[in-house]
DNA sequence: TATTGTGAAGGCATTCACAGCT
DNA sequence: AGCTGTGAATGCCTTCACAATA
């Protein structure tokens, strides 16, 4: 990379690694932990172990965001902590809504992990007549008919799919259409949307199918002796790259599982 | 980089790049919905679509499973079905217990997909005594105290996690102490396992930071034309790649933020 | 001395483009 | 004629290893 040798590169170098990105929410978070118990300065090797990585990775990833480090010292944790939540976005207010509260719509409503980061419930949404003014984490259930009118007034440009599969892809569209750009998918569903609006899925059947598979391969040899696991401490790779590009054209139905989220068609 | 890798040099030339086997998944939910439908056959270009993916990776990841297309015609749907599901090993029972049923967990049990794929909840695990006996999607919740003799009789080797971050560590040490070696987690820590244990991670928080990293890109140029956005259909590339490593050493306690589950330490 | 920041090398993953079959 | 299967090309990500530097 070409040093630009000022101090603070006051050039943002626009291209920060999708790979990258994807960790420094990992970075975030063992730094906060840090923070919180008032550790001053922390090293690569230490910060990466908290973090789950190695750290030529990390000192690779902080490269692109600027040289925010101290030869010989470390990092500065109060100063790495707003430089990274300043990268992430994370230091604005983003209003997000949840659509669909079943039992998972309910657990992320509860979920703390996201006030503290910015991200502000700016409601909870539902198809079911029933569920309308029941509050759920301390905030008034607001039936879908009012979606338009919540994203308009709140300036809501996130959104969280949480309903089954099958209402999945006319929630997006009307999330979509309302100027929501960002969405988050558990609906085990491939979302169309249009150019520019960005997607994450979250698939739980599809992790435990991973799984599975390496399951399967231990079968052969690996008689482990059960009586005594080694705590054995390794170095942990928790990275998450995955490109969200828009949509597919896709006109089925969803397929037959769906989450137990209470919002029909 | 690939998991708590038992590093098998030439043994088994079963080499299936860790990208494919997380696209699998996605091509068999696409399978399973065209099965449904009873079609017979389909083309790469037709599946990549379905899957979200584009025609050739979905090719040269099915390359590596073997030749199970016919040029000039397509892939046998049922086929495929079956090779893919052999592949991940979901044509055997694997029973599964999930740790920590608050909203998160009740949303696991209640989950459709699992079952449609060889997963078997075989329990459900709470430390909360009040909550012992009550069936939640039918199934009755059982106290921690019970934890390895319930993993021991039934055989269990994949363990889902969705406790409060505090409780994680602890929860997965009893796991694998009682024969678990593939954990799926829920809460927002970096778990420490000896090797050959398997740690997928899902984390609710790090997703939508991600988005609002790209959200922020957005703001610049693209004054949005909120009144018709055009309903474009673009190629999307679902795909999910994040390996999964052994684990780190953390002595800290979990960060601020919790998982709305009830299962205190 | 201790630790960062980064060129360079190496390893994967994706995409291309076409030979090979049906 | 149409579609798969795959070498080759390309690009991205990770890891190495060390010069730079507080």
């Amino acid at each position: 990379m070409a040093t630009g040798r000022t101090h603070r590169p006051a050039t943002r170098s626009r291209g920060i690694p999708e790979a990258t990105v994807a960790r420094l929410p990992l970075y975030l978070r063992a730094l906060t932990g840090l923070s919180e118990r008032s550790v001053p300065t922390v090293s690569s090797e230490e910060l990466a172990t908290a973090a789950g990585v190695n750290s030529a990775k990390l000192r690779k990833d902080f490269s692109y965001l600027g040289s925010y480090g101290t030869r010989g010292v470390g990092y500065d944790v109060e100063y790495l902590v707003y430089q990274i939540s300043r990268e992430l976005g994370l230091t604005q207010d983003w209003p997000v809504v949840i659509v669909g509260i079943g039992n998972l719509g309910a657990a992320l409503a509860n979920y703390g992990g996201f006030a503290s980061r910015g991200f502000r419930v700016a409601a909870l949404i539902d198809a079911d007549p029933a569920m309308a003014g029941k509050p759920v984490a301390g905030i008034p259930v607001r039936h879908s008919d009012q979606l338009e009118e919540i994203i308009r007034d709140n300036g809501v440009s996130i959104g969280v799919i949480a309903t089954p599969a099958g209402a999945a892809q006319q929630v997006c569209d009307r999330l979509v259409a309302a100027g929501v750009t960002s969405i988050l998918n558990f609906a085990p569903t491939v979302l169309s949307v249009p150019d520019g609006v960005d997607v994450r899925k979250v698939d739980l059947s599809i992790e435990l199918q991973i799984l599975a598979f390496h399951e399967q391969r231990k079968a052969g040899e690996d008689v482990r002796d059960v009586a005594a696991p080694p705590p054995t401490t390794v170095a942990q790779d928790g990275a998450s790259s995955r490109p969200a590009g828009a949509g597919a054209r896709t006109d089925r139905e969803g397929p037959d599982d769906e989450l137990p989220a209470v919002m029909p068609a």
